[in-house]
Parts: C-alpha cells; structure tokens; sequence
DNA sequence: ACGATTTCCGCAATCGATTGCAACAGCTGA
DNA sequence: TCAGCTGTTGCAATCGATTGCGGAAATCGT
C-alpha cells in the first residue's frame, strides 16, 4: 500500500504483465532489441498510460554513470563565461549529458570544495574554467580519479587535456594592429599572473613588442579581472609611462581602462586607443565600440565539452595536451591612427 | 576483491571497526549524537585517512531528497539572468542546496522536455526564469507534483509563488521622468505579449501616460527580448509615430533601438531619448549611458531561492501569491530635457 | 516429430547510504 | 536481586533501475 502512488518501474511493468527487468530492457533504446515486439508495445503503452518517468538517479546508482558533468566558473555574473557554458552545455547536450554548473568563486580552497561537491553528487567528469597556473583542483580530480578538461585557461605544465585560445597569436594581433597605426609607446594592461590567459598575454605582448622592434616594459598588472581593477592599474600605468595605447588582457580590463581615462579628462581613442581582449557580449556597443581580440568562446566550451565527452565514451584519457584555438582582431573604434 | 578500492563507507566502518551504520550516524552531524564519543573518534578518523567521500546519489536515493535545485533560463547568453543566477545559487548554498542550471531556449515544447530531465535528475524542487503568462511547464510541475517557483517572469493568473519586480511601478518611473524632462509623445517598444514582463510593461507604460494626461497608443511590439528584434521594431516605431522618447520593454530593446536610431542617422539622446528596463550588466558603459529601470536581481534570485527552499524544508506549499519588489530609475545619459 | 538454435523473459544480485527496530550492556532504584 | 531505563550499536530492509545468468518457449531444419 503505497499512499504516494509513485509510478516507479515495477508498476510500469505491472501493467504491462512483465517483469521489471523487461520492462527496464524495453524502455531503454540500447538494449530494446532483448524484448519481443508485443511486450515493447506493452510497456511503452504502460509507461505513457501512467506517465512513468525514469529515475536518473537510481540508474546512475547501478550503472555508475550520471550523464552529468560538473561546469566551474569563477564568476557567472562576467559576461566572458556565459557564451562559453553555452557552447559546453549544447556540445553536452547532444551526447546526451548535462551540464551542472557551479559558481566557484576565485578562492581556490573554495574551488577544492565545491569540486568536492560535484563529485559528490557523481558528475562524471570536470570543466574547469577557473583553472591557476598551478591548480589545486586539477591535483584532486588526477587524485580522485575523475576526468578533467580545462577551457578558457589552462596550467602552466599540462596536466590535462586543455583548450584554450591562442593568447601569443591574440597579442600579436592587438600589437601588430596598433603598430599598423602608427602607435610605438603601447602599455599593457596585465591580468593576474597566477592565471595563463595573464601570464600568457604578457608574455605575448612582450614578444610582439620585441618582433615590432619596440620596448615592451610599459606593463601594470591588474589584481583582478574586474573593471575597478582595470581603472586602478591603468590610473598607475599613465602615471609611470608615457603611452599612446593601452591593450588589456582582457575586456572587462579594458572597460576599466575607459573609466580611468575618463576619470583623468582623456578621451578615447583620440587621446588613447585601447584594446580589449574576448570579444565579450556588448563590448560592441560600448563607447566607444571596443576593438578587441575574439575567441570563439562557443567553439571553445564546444571543444572542451567533445573532449570529455570523447574521454568518458572511450573510458581512457586522452593526451594531457593543449588545443589551441585561433583568434581574429575586431576594429572598432577604441582604436585610432596617429602621428 | 575490488580492483577499483573504492572507499564506500563499509570501508570507513571496517577500518573503524564498527557497522556501516554507525559510521553514517557518526558521519552526519544530524545524528551524531547516537553515537558514542570514542566510536566517533575512530570513524571520523578512519574517514579521513581512506579519503572517504560521501556518495550524494545513494544518499538522494534512500532519503528522496537530491539538495539539488533546478533552475531554467531561457538564454544563459542574455546578461540580464546572470545576476538572477547568482543571486539564486548564493542563497540556495547558504542552506545546503546546489543548483543544476539548465538552458532552456525560448521553445514552450522543449522546456517541458528539459523541466522533465531536471525532475528526472531528482531535484527537489524548479525555479522558473522562463514562465509565460500562460505555461506548460508549470502545469506539468503542479501535476508531477514538484514544488516551483518562478522568478522575474509571473504566470497572468498566479498559480505558484512567483517573484518579480513591479512591472507597472517601472513603468511609471521611466515615463514620469521624461514627462518631467518636458517629453510629451513617448513610444514604448513593447516586449512579447505572452511574457509577463511584456504585458505588465506594455500595461504599466499606458497607465502612467493615461495618469500624466496622455495618449499612450504609440506602441510597438518586439518579437524577442533581443537586440536585432529591438532594431525592428524602433524603425517600425518612428516610422509610424511622431515621437521624442522610447520606453523599452528592456535592455536588451534598448540596445536594439540605439543601433536602429544611429542607422537611421539620428542621435540619442539628442533626436531621441531612450529609456531601458533591468539596469543589467555593462549598460552603465553603452553609449550613450544607459538611462534605466533598475531592478534587483540578486534579490530576486535571493527570495526565489528561499520561497523553494522554506517550501521544501516545511514540506508544504507556501501560498500561490505574488511576492513584488520594487525598481528604482537610474538616470544616465541616454535621457534629455527638451522642449 | 524430434533435436538444435535462437529469441525472449524472469530471477536475483547489485550500486551505497540511511533508518526503524531490536538487542545489548551497564546502571539505577526498589 | 531484578525490573526498568538509558545510551550504543548491529541487523536488515529500503530507495529504483540495471544486468549477468539461466531457463522456457518458439522457431527451424531434416
């Protein structure tokens, strides 16, 4: 006597006067061809009568695989992150998974917990968008184990499979164009160093200052991708050098810069040209429009979501290496020829 | 023989040297207390070493409660949910819950089938981000039955607790103030009519222009809460209409109306003033600076969550009613005296 | 019509944690 | 000394679906 009628399995079969392990054969399209096509049509008959609904969880139990994976993002709010969940979740979606996504904020005990979290509730496998240089949580997922793909950024050894954009090319791309422009004292914006995209975009910079024939120390690094941070650094970068272009390591950066320059009676681009980096939504409609560095954040989270996907299938990890997406520059109008 | 040696709490139990049963009331602070203080020692200890980690899902099994929330948007890409999310997951974590956030487009059909999936992962209760005045979705959580609560989008005829900004309160801001800066003929670029938001603005919007003495008739529909489908509408707007200043429906329109209005060879807010809704991210840094209603999103967020979550701790439904706070209008530059 | 296959289906174990029930030890008070 | 109580602990059932194994039934060939 059930006084919460639920309709589990059993009652499917029940009514459909087979046992549960055939009714269990018949709904699942793998293994459907076990049952005879009379008893098929029972239960399928049955499970819609009742409205039979079945319990992921109780079949993760016994199978040992949830059909989710666990999504870290440092902050959900940065508009950065948003189109590359969007490409994980569809890549997902289309094998079948789904994506639970936690906030993991940027505090990396924090980060170990709420990994904790997601294994704890049997996600088959990570995306961490919020990797370090050197992340803890990648040692606890190699730990556990359990599979693991970075995207967006990625260790400074690779550990694990990662795909990220191509920062030095990206940078190249922004400095080349200044250049082009006429622009010889250029600045950097630096993110922070314990994170690839600002440890490599530095070190992109640099080199492509040095390619152009130019002195590349012009560089304050901010503490933070956020823009406060951007307006403090860029406050101190105008302060220390003489520059005539600023580029960010990364939008959210480079809004920040607008503030500063701003905020000391200069204007943009007549003043100083900037450039951001990711292309982020709206960065197309600020003022002024921003000229940036696109990823592909969508092709990114796509691929990153394929290779676990393809891990998962394939029970066996694949090489820990790098998968390198090329960026394009898109001229707006934060950027002005001068001399 | 385990080739895996998985540490399941047997494992903790047999280094402990008590039953599996005592070791999970030693593990669980709630029942703690049934156990003897040096038994508590070895197995807290035991757990520890073996590097025991809780399995949720057999947990959720046994108990029927997952501490998963699932929550749908319609477009995780669209700024304007970010900062609901995170509200949400903020203070869903401060109680022990997590949210499995689900992106589910704007297709009726396909929510059903993604809420279905959610209530098949056994989330104990579904937060809606996505309802239309009229929707299936909740229909199907009031059968399964499964506790809901929608967020910044009501149903017309309010059959679950719902939260959002006062539409209509909005609506009056955003036209008092540009009565006040001397406009006379405003149009409104309304948002879909099945939304929530769409209907309660388009409404708000003609009772504020009838409470100010006006004729409020100079209205045109969006087809989407999208930039492209707010360019539309504006050149349908000031093609038909003779007018000084757009209300939109919402940022994103706004964002459109900007773009239709630069191509049209007009500026804002020197030919036009435009008014926003939502106050979402980066907005502050459009240009010109979007004037807009200012909703709390976080707090929306917040108090969904903690509706479901009083709804799943008390086990009985809190009353079906509307739970309503109120925006504030956030002057920028995109509004301007004339006249 | 009979043995050999193939097809279909039921049985029971399993995943890992939780919890009602009962047993048990040690203690108190009569 | 024993009934009764309290505080701990063990036993076994339970949540719901999956799956290896073996047997029954149906089909086939000769």
């Amino acid at each position: 006597m059930r006084l919460r009628s639920k309709v589990d399995l059993q009652a499917v079969a029940d009514a459909a006067q087979v046992h549960r392990s055939t009714a269990s054969r018949a709904l699942n399209p793998a293994t459907r061809h076990l049952v005879g096509a009379a008893a098929i049509l029972r239960v399928q008959e049955a499970a819609h009568v009742l409205g039979y609904r079945r319990d992921a969880l109780a079949a993760s139990l016994r199978t040992g695989r949830s059909m989710l994976v666990g999504v870290m993002v440092p902050d959900i709010v940065n508009p950065v992150f948003a189109p590359i969940l969007q490409g994980i979740e569809t890549a997902l979606a289309r094998c079948g998974y789904s994506a639970l996504v936690a906030n993991a904020g940027n505090d990396a005990q924090r980060q170990r917990v709420v990994a904790g979290q997601l294994i704890g509730h049997r996600v088959d496998g990570l995306i961490l968008a919020t990797a370090a240089e050197e992340d803890s949580t990648v040692s606890l997922a190699l730990e556990v184990p359990i599979p693991i793909v970075l995207v967006n950024r990625a260790e400074r050894i690779c550990r694990v499979p990662s795909v990220v954009s191509d920062d030095g090319a990206g940078m190249r791309l922004a400095v080349e164009h200044l250049v082009a422009e006429g622009h010889r004292r250029i600045g950097h914006l630096a993110g922070p160093a314990h994170l690839s995209t600002g440890a490599q975009r530095l070190a992109g910079f640099c080199a492509a200052m040095r390619e152009a024939g130019l002195d590349g120390c012009a560089v304050v690094q901010a503490q933070a991708y956020r823009r406060s941070a951007g307006s403090l650094a860029t406050v101190e970068l105008l302060r220390k050098f003489d520059v005539t272009a600023i580029v960010a390591a990364n939008d959210m950066l480079a809004l920040g810069a607008y503030r500063a320059i701003a905020a000391l009676g200069l204007r943009c681009p007549d003043d100083l040209s900037v450039v951001g980096h990711n292309d982020m939504p709206l960065v197309d409609q600020v003022a002024p429009p921003l000229t940036t560095v696109r990823i592909d954040p969508l092709g990114l989270g796509g691929r990153a979501a394929g290779l676990m996907v393809a891990w998962l299938e394939d029970g066996s990890a694949p090489p820990a290496m790098l998968h390198v997406t090329t960026p394009s520059l898109v001229v707006r109008g934060s950027t002005r020829r001068i001399g």
